[in-house]
DNA sequence: GTTGAGCGTT
């Protein structure tokens, strides 16, 4: 399971998701998407947790969270097919 | 500032 994170500060970095999620479980992968054309960041981002157990323990108690000035959200990720 | 890519037409 993916966990996806909106409503992020610009201002994040991988190493920032990293730290929080961190406190919930192993950070498998930390993911900051930038915009294919202007190469800036687009305020979300992709985690990944070692167990769903912890995915779930973050989504629980950081969504709605304020973290570095916003209100994140923070749910399951759905499946990379849109565009 | 809210759901990741790139290739290239299921």
């Amino acid at each position: 399971m993916t966990i996806y994170v909106g409503n992020l500060s610009y201002d994040v970095t991988q190493e920032d998701l990293t730290a929080v999620f961190s406190e919930y479980g192993t950070v498998k992968k930390a993911y900051l998407p930038t915009d294919r054309e202007t190469g800036k960041l687009r305020g979300f981002a992709f985690v990944d947790l070692s167990t769903e157990e912890e995915e779930q323990q973050a989504i629980e108690t950081l969504d709605g969270a304020n973290w570095m000035g916003r209100d994140m959200k923070v749910n399951k990720a759905r499946p990379r097919e849109r565009r």
